[in-house]
DNA sequence: TGTACATCAGTGAACGCGCGTTCACTGATGTAC
DNA sequence: TGTACATCAGTGAACGCGCGTTCACTGATGTAC
């Protein structure tokens, strides 16, 4: 009498769905075939028919987590609203900076997942893609005119990593000194316009 | 035939000192009980003479990294030299930074090792600690004058966010773009000092 | 339209491993008298 | 100065657990003729 039909139908998107979910309690290490099977009703020999090892599993849903972190970065980008484009274009940049700080302070072991080290490579490319949100940002702005020309070349990697920096702080600690997250967050973003900007 | 006496000596520095040896190889989760006693050349009990947990090995070591890291931070600070106070103090704060990512890409396992989420207190402060260090280093920049008022109570926040940030990225990948991680570092400083200068 | 059969997605039991931790103990040390 | 004895730092064996993975298998599906 089992009330579950012997195939399971897509047991694939059900393991890393199961994983992210069990990522998101846990952290990455929370991720075990054996659990993950069980949660989804199946047995471990199972997860095999859909992935070589724990690894790919592992790296699907990191993949799957950074992609929960673009797509907040993404909509909040959607929901600014401005007249002026320069104005415009900042405040994009600017919201998806404090999107980014938000999900990893709203979900830190997600967070972690995101970036965990993992041998098995992801299955394709992540979409939308959080690295290509800020380069988009920031190619806007340059067009605008409004990035200083020595920082041009290096706007990416200096805005990634100053918010990526309070994130990484923001999750696993309180701010240090008398701050609070938001004003810490503020704080950065002021720090990277005044580092970019013409 | 024992060629080694009935007592240890220093078991509790041994074992730390193995777990930071470990931690170098293969990351935090490299620090293995039994393997260290083991490397230690004692049997996994004894440990327990000293730490109440492996949780607290764990944060003895995580400490120790973090104070490798500190300390090399002390060091590129201290063969600073300039004349010119400002300069001084820049070059500094630079230096710090500086000596940050590179640890960060030298000793990627230390550098996961020292901010690994542990449950256990570390034992002491961390001394040196790399925080007061940039503390530091700001306020003689801000008693100069060389520091924005904006900036003034954010500038450690906003420093330690940028080195530490890309810190991180650097530590488990290349930069992204055609960019080598020399180049990447220096512009991230080159913006600290952009978003704090008066 | 019906049927043989290849293919695929599952099962259930087991393997082997390494881990942190606990138990009852023994060897060495140092101190009170 | 010598000795009984409390204290401390080790030993060695074992426990119990959970893990990823493999094996031989069975149930369901779908396609060629």
């Amino acid at each position: 009498m089992r009330d579950r039909p012997y195939h399971h139908g897509d047991l694939h998107e059900a393991l890393v769905s199961a994983g992210l979910a069990a990522a998101g309690e846990g952290g990455p290490d929370a991720i075990a075939l054996r659990d993950l099977a069980k949660a989804v009703g199946v047995s471990p020999t199972a997860a095999y028919r859909h992935f070589p090892s724990l690894e790919h599993l592992v790296a699907a849903v990191a993949q799957r987590a950074r992609e929960r972190l673009a797509t907040a970065m993404r909509d909040a980008m959607d929901s600014v609203v401005a007249t002026d484009p320069a104005e415009r274009a900042w405040r994009r940049l600017r919201a998806s900076g404090r999107a980014y700080v938000e999900f990893a302070t709203a979900e830190p072991n997600l967070f972690a997942t995101a970036f965990v080290p993992c041998a098995a490579p992801p299955p394709r490319d992540d979409a939308p893609d959080a690295w290509s949100l800020l380069v988009g940002a920031l190619e806007v702005l340059a067009e605008l005119g409004e990035l200083a020309p020595a920082a041009r070349q290096m706007a990416p990697v200096i805005a990634w990593s100053a918010v990526h920096g309070l994130a990484g702080i923001l999750s696993s600690a309180a701010p240090p000194g008398a701050v609070t997250p938001a004003e810490a967050t503020e704080a950065v973003l002021d720090g990277v316009q005044r580092a970019l900007r013409a």
